[in-house]
DNA sequence: CGAGAAAAGTTGTCGCTGTCAACATAGAGG
DNA sequence: CCTCTATGTTGACAGCGACAACTTTTCTCG
C-alpha cells in the first residue's frame, strides 16, 4: 500500500510474506505453493524467485519475521521495573501462548518441518535467540533476587521454552480438548504458575533429593 | 516376512509402512512421496492406492502405529506395584522424551501438519487418547496419596504432556543447543523433577496465592 | 472342480507443482 | 541517449497426487 506501484509492480517482497500468511491460515501449511501464492498476488508464477531463492527460503523470511515480532511480544509482557520476577516469567509464559496461538499460522511456520533442516542457520537462528534471550534474562534478574533456584540459567530457560511451545504446538494442533472453563490462556497461567512453583529455591519437602 | 509371498506381492500394506518410516529418518518428511514409496518397494506408482485411501491415510496409519508403540513405552517405564508416584509420572516423562527422541521420525509423523487437521478423527484419536490415558492414571495415582496436588487431573495432564512435547519437538527440530554434561536425558530428567516439585500439594511460600 | 466375484497390481492420463533457462521491460546512472 | 541491472514474463521439464480402465491373481461358493 504504502510504496506500491512506485516500481515495476511495487514490494512484490513483502506482499507475498503477507499473502503466505494469509493462506496459510485459511488451508492451512502443508497446501501452500510458490505457483499459488504468485497467482493471488497477480504475478507471473516465476515472480517471486527474484525475490527468494526457493520456496523455503520464503517460508525462512516469513518465520524470521515471525521471530522478531514474537520477541517484541515477550519483551513487552514484562514489567522492567518491577521486582516481581516470577510474575515476569510467567507474564512471558503466557505472553508466548498467546501469541502463538493467535499468530498461529506464522508459528506454523517458525517451527514447522520446512525450515527443521536449515533452523540453524542464521539469520532466523539469531532471530530465534533474540526471542530466547528474553527468557534467560528473566530467568538471571530471578536468580539474582534469589527467587528462582541458582541452576543454570539457560537450561531453566529451555525447559520453560519447552513448556510454553508444546502447549502452542498441542493447541494449534486442536489437541488440548479445552473444556469450557478451561481458556487456554487460564491453561497457559497454570502451567507458567506450576513451573514457577517448581523453580522455587528452597528444596520441596517431596523432593527428598536436591534437584540436579 | 512371516506372511510374505502368500498372496500376489506379499503384504505390500506393512512394506510401505516401514519404507515410508526409513525414508522420513534419512530425508526428512517434507520430501516423502508416494511415487517414490513405490519405487523404493518396487512396485507400480499406483499399488499403494490399494492399501491406503490417499497419503494422508498413510501417514495416519504410520501415526497410528506409533501411539500404539508410545504406549506400550509408557506403560512400561512405570512400575506397577511402586508406591513412589511422583517417581512413576517422572518416568513416564523421560520415557515419552526417550521415546520421541529415538522414534524421530514416527514422532514428526504423529505431530506433523499432515496430520494435524484431522487429528480428532478416529482411530487417530483414540490411539492418541490410549497414551494420554497411561499419564492421567498416573497423576490420578498420585493425587490419591496425597503427594499431587487435587486439581483436575486431566488438566495436569495436558500440562505435563505438553512440556515433555516441548522437549521433543525441540530436540528433534536441533533447538535444545544441548552442551556437553547437559545430555537430553539428563535435560529430561530435570525438567520433569522441576514440574513433579511445582506439583506437590502444599503450597510453595514464593506464591502469595493458592494456585487455581 | 470350475465359474464368477473380489482383491491386488499395472498402465495411462490429467492437472498441479518447483525449478531452470531464455527473454522482455522498466529505472538508474554514466 | 545508451547501457546496465533489477524485476517480471514466457516456456519448458520432471516429479507428484489422484483418477480411470485394464489385467492378473486369489478366494468363494455352488
Amino acid at each position: 500500500m504504502s510504496q506500491k506501484e512506485t516500481y515495476h509492480h511495487g514490494d512484490l517482497r513483502q506482499t507475498l510474506l503477507n499473502e503466505a500468511l494469509a493462506w496459510i491460515a485459511q488451508e492451512g501449511i502443508s497446501n501452500i505453493s510458490l505457483r499459488g501464492l504468485a497467482r493471488r498476488v497477480g504475478v507471473s508464477h516465476n515472480a517471486p524467485y527474484r525475490h527468494f531463492e526457493d520456496k523455503t527460503a520464503l517460508l525462512a523470511a516469513v518465520a524470521a519475521e515471525g521471530f522478531q515480532s514474537l520477541t517484541a511480544a515477550l519483551s513487552g509482557a514484562i514489567s522492567q521495573d518491577s521486582t516481581d520476577y516470577l510474575g515476569n516469567l510467567e507474564a512471558i509464559g503466557v505472553a508466548y501462548v498467546g501469541y502463538g496461538v493467535q499468530n498461529f499460522a506464522r508459528y506454523r511456520v517458525m517451527f514447522g518441518p520446512a525450515l527443521s533442516e536449515c533452523h540453524q542457520r542464521s539469520p532466523l537462528a539469531a532471530a530465534a535467540g533474540d526471542a530466547f534471550n528474553v527468557l534467560v534474562e528473566a530467568i538471571v534478574q530471578g536468580q539474582a533476587a534469589g527467587v528462582i533456584r541458582r541452576d543454570n540459567p539457560e537450561k531453566i530457560a529451555r525447559i520453560a521454552w519447552a513448556l510454553v511451545h508444546g502447549l502452542v504446538m498441542l493447541a494449534i494442533d486442536g489437541q488440548l480438548s479445552l473444556t469450557p472453563g478451561d481458556s487456554l490462556e487460564e491453561i497457559a497461567h497454570y502451567a507458567t504458575r506450576l513451573l514457577s512453583a517448581g523453580l522455587a529455591p528452597w528444596r520441596s519437602p517431596a523432593d527428598g533429593q536436591p534437584l540436579q
